[in-house]
This record gives structure tokens, C-alpha cells and sequence, in this order.
DNA sequence: CATGAAAGATCCCGATG
DNA sequence: CATCGGGATCTTTCATG
């Protein structure tokens, strides 16, 4: 959690990890030009600050099965406080949805959900709008293919963010 | 890339290093009640089958700056395959496109930028238009909060998906 | 699939220059 | 930060039941 300024080696240190999250301590050092021990140290430092959350396993979804993905756009007809938190909550609860943002302010949401098929995804949809959460409009998107995915590219980010946390 | 038969066990698996990507084999085994030696066995031939693409640190960017995310929707002024094919290179080029799907037959696209600053999303956007990539209308919702970010949930999709691949 | 075992690599953490 | 250890742990691959 404290405050510590990344140098160039500690953003190499993440691209790696990001990029490559089993790799060894020893192959890490020797990609980001550092000795182990001083790397191991690091990123040490990095996880305890909270810049690394966990590592995940890319799982080949589209080999697993023919799910339905579905973008949906959301906007609330009151803008209270508790109008957010209460779809929020909702949303935080469901399992199926794997993404939500908030844009404009929080008036609109853009979320995209993961089904196992479109008839589910209707069921979840009719659902959602039973429970009363002051749904005013809402757009559904269905997913045809998907053109890409990708992480964001760390080391272009933070080349013209010199006040970094 | 070979066609195998995935049971419970196989599922648990690739749960359990989706959520854990750092786990120890030992630990792996023990979590999905296995011992060791097969546990070992079946996920290399998960890996073999292609399917777990790799392993990635989960890097909490809102940590490193002030990023700005925007989603994107794209229409293109004609369907023809060139037109996507002409995009879709476009945007697989852009290291600040993160996520692009295409939605209702290929007519239109969603995707998530991920730019220093708002600023350059507006000259990356200027960018795109005079690349002549056939973009008819586009609209962008800039992010303003992440609430929800997560990874599918394997089980769950599974449980209704009997034939898999 | 469980167990046991063994060579090799890795991890973590010291100490030193 | 680089290098050198060293004991604990983990990995990977053998057997055998």
C-alpha cells in the first residue's frame, strides 16, 4: 500500500510478469537485466504494494464450448445515489457478468456478459428487469467473433505518465 | 489441438489455476482432490490441447496513473470483407485497443481503448479517421469507473454445456 | 489413480564486495 | 546492485500396487 516511486526496471519487472506470469525468479531477472536477488526484492516490493493483485491461467474459452457473449449498454432512469449502488450491487453479484464500467458521470453502463447460451442470457435479462433496479433503456449487442484481446500495453502507458503513484 | 474428453476433474483443474495461476503442482493436486502424479498429467494435456493459452500477472493499473479507458462503437459505411479485413488489421495493430468484438453479423464493433490520458485517445481516434478505414459513425463512452472486472466463470458455464469440444 | 522415490532445479534469504 | 552460498521446497519422471 505505500507510496513508492517505480523506476524503469520496476515497469519491466510488471511488463514481464504480465506478460509471461510463470515464469522463473531466475529467467525474470536475467529479462529485465538485474541479478536475482535484487529483482526477487522488487518484486516483492511490488506485490506488497498492491501493484500485482494475482496471477491467472488464460483459459481457451472458445475451445471449452459455444458460449454466448453479449455487450450491453445500461442506463438508469433516477440518478441517485442509491439507484447506482443498488445495480451495482446486483451487477457485483452476477456471476455471468465479467466486465462493467460506468461512463458519463455513472448515467450509462456498459457491461459485457458470459453465457452459456443466448437463451440463458434472455432469462438473466428478464430477470434482472423483475428485480426493480430502476432500469430505464437498455441495448443488448450479441457478440459474433471476437476480433481481439489483448492487456494493455504497460510499457506504452506509463512512457508519458511520469508522475506515477 | 487433439479432441479429448474433459470430466469434472479436468474442469476443476482449469478453475482452479484460472483463479490461481501461481499455484504449485502439489497444491494444485491437493486442491482438486488428486494426488500429484496425474494431476500433473492431466494438466499438461490441458496445456497440449491448447487449451490454456499462458499465464499473466494481474497488474492493477489504476495504481501506475491516471489512465483513461473509453468503449468504442464502430460502424463500418460497407460490409464487404475487405472493409472488416481492412479494420480488423487496423485495430489489431493498435497496441491501445485492448478488447474488440464484432456484434450483429460483423456490422459493428465494440472495442476498449486504454490511453496515458484523454488527450491522446482524441488524437488516436483523429488518427484512425484518416486512415480511411470506411468507419461510417462511431461512438465513444469514456470510462469513468470499473466496477466489476472478472474472469468467466468456468464452472458455471460448464455445468450446462455438456458436449464439449 | 495412489504411493514412493530420486535427480535436478528453484526458491528464499542470508553474507559479502 | 552483483555474486556466492545453502537448506528447504518444488518439479518432473521414474518405478510399483
Amino acid at each position: 500500500m505505500s507510496r513508492i516511486g517505480l523506476d524503469a526496471t520496476d515497469i519491466r519487472i510488471l511488463v514481464a510478469v504480465q506478460k509471461c506470469g510463470q515464469l522463473s525468479k531466475a529467467k525474470l531477472a536475467e529479462m529485465v537485466n538485474l541479478s536475482p536477488t535484487p529483482c526477487w526484492a522488487r518484486l516483492s516490493r511490488l506485490k506488497a504494494a498492491g501493484l500485482i493483485r494475482g496471477y491467472h491461467a488464460d483459459v481457451a474459452l472458445e475451445r471449452l464450448g459455444n458460449f454466448s457473449q453479449v455487450v450491453v449498454t445500461v442506463s438508469l432512469s433516477q440518478h441517485r445515489k442509491s439507484d447506482f449502488q443498488r445495480f451495482e450491487a446486483y451487477i457485483g453479484a452476477m456471476t455471468e457478468v465479467t466486465e462493467c464500467v460506468a461512463t458519463g458521470g455513472g448515467m450509462d453502463y456498459v457491461l459485457k456478459v458470459f453465457t452459456p447460451s443466448l437463451r440463458t442470457f434472455q432469462e438473466l435479462m428478464e430477470k434482472m428487469l423483475e428485480a426493480e433496479l430502476g432500469i430505464q433503456r437498455y441495448m443488448t449487442y450479441i457478440v459474433t467473433r471476437e476480433v481481439k484481446s489483448a492487456r494493455p500495453d504497460l510499457a506504452a502507458l506509463m512512457r508519458r505518465e511520469p508522475g506515477a503513484a
